[in-house]
DNA sequence: TAGATTGTTAATCGATTAACAATC
DNA sequence: TAGATTGTTAATCGATTAACAATC
């Protein structure tokens, strides 16, 4: 609605969780204030950085001062969804499925999984850390009636099409996705993808290179 | 030792295993070569950044040709560790330990996981998928002596520090990071982070302000 | 040979850093 | 008020895109 203000830049809101969490850290130790200068020097980024990247949602300091350590983090979890409840499904539970569900990650984000989804006749009907596994045929009902917000897609990849395409329709916001498919992202569906294999791949381009370079 | 070699930059990196997907399915379908202007269209992305990326490694392609996709793929697989046996360890048999074990994605990429680590006395002795938990108290001595590459770190945040420190002076070349601990990269060991909650909250304020955007 | 398409050089665009006026 | 430190504007740097000569 406010012309002025500027899409922010895909890395300025991937570098934002990282200040979150030093600051996070600091406000444990029992620090109120913080400059930008200080904050660089302990996360290896330049204070100019720093102030750049909070003035794209507004600024969170003041001159003089420097920042408010709590404000700064209470501001960064209204705006990143800490505080907000998400419902999410996780399809798929299996091994990572499986993981997902107890991770304390998402637990303290204020997300919670509400059912998990499988084909396996085993699993449906059980459940898991509390959580029921329902079988595929009730997910689209599910998330209608429940209004979930977020699907984690922790399925084999040959199904994930088919079930992206039902989600959608089904109203669902987002996608956590764990499987090697590329989801396409739409003016409606938000997509974070997280690719374990590109992760250690990429990890073992940097070892086969360090080697090299010592040589 | 080349002096016209350029450094690869991070985000170049980065892309290369997402062309890597791209042709090893071009490749299932039968498909045999595809000009950048082809592939650029499938991926989104321009021609001309494809083969800027593949000239950093020295160009995979040829002149009124394109690219020879089993030949591209056959590159990657050797820049990108996919053919290197590499020996790996995970530090913290739990959830998410649990599910790395069996994560075909590491398999496939020639990643063997030999042993586990853990305090709990309930874990060491037993196995997992055929994989050992030993005793933290083993790692040092285990790591040296099968010759370990690369740790997998899953363990509560407030032992990463330790085991870390302990890990470098044991030789290991990589730390596939999943907690939420900073790690430092130096000259001769590489670290590739995943970080879970980071993502989560991407996710989260991407959803938050596509609901924006559509007021 | 003619057409296609690369690898590379040059131009553009966007992100990072530096500088500083505004102000607490 | 004087010192500190922000938010913002301008300068620099690096990454992306466009253009094209080289060549299969």
């Amino acid at each position: 609605l406010d012309k002025k203000e500027k899409k922010v830049p895909e890395v300025v809101i991937r570098r934002m969780p990282r200040y979150y969490r030093y600051l996070k850290e600091l406000l444990k130790s029992g620090q109120t204030r913080i400059s930008s200068g200080a904050l660089s020097k302990k996360m290896g980024v330049t204070a100019s950085q720093i102030r750049q990247d909070f003035s794209y949602f507004g600024g969170f300091g003041q001159q003089g001062y420097g920042y408010n350590i709590e404000y700064v983090t209470e501001e960064i979890e209204t705006l990143f969804g800490v505080v907000s409840e998400f419902k999410a499904i996780i399809i798929g539970a299996g091994n990572l499925g499986h993981a997902l569900v107890n991770y304390q990650g998402i637990i303290n984000r204020r997300v919670s999984i509400v059912a998990m989804f499988d084909v396996s006749t085993d699993k449906i009907g059980t459940s898991i850390s509390g959580v029921p596994v329902l079988s595929m045929s009730e997910m689209d009902r599910f998330t209608r009636e429940n209004c979930v917000d977020i699907a984690i897609l922790t399925l084999p990849k040959d199904d994930v099409s088919d079930v992206v395409d039902r989600l959608k329709r089904c109203g669902i916001k987002g996608f956590w996705n764990f499987t090697s498919v590329e989801l396409e992202t739409d003016e409606d569906v938000s997509v974070e993808n997280v690719h374990l294999t590109d992760s250690i791949m990429t990890l073992a381009y940097k070892i086969n290179n360090q080697r090299k370079d010592n040589q």
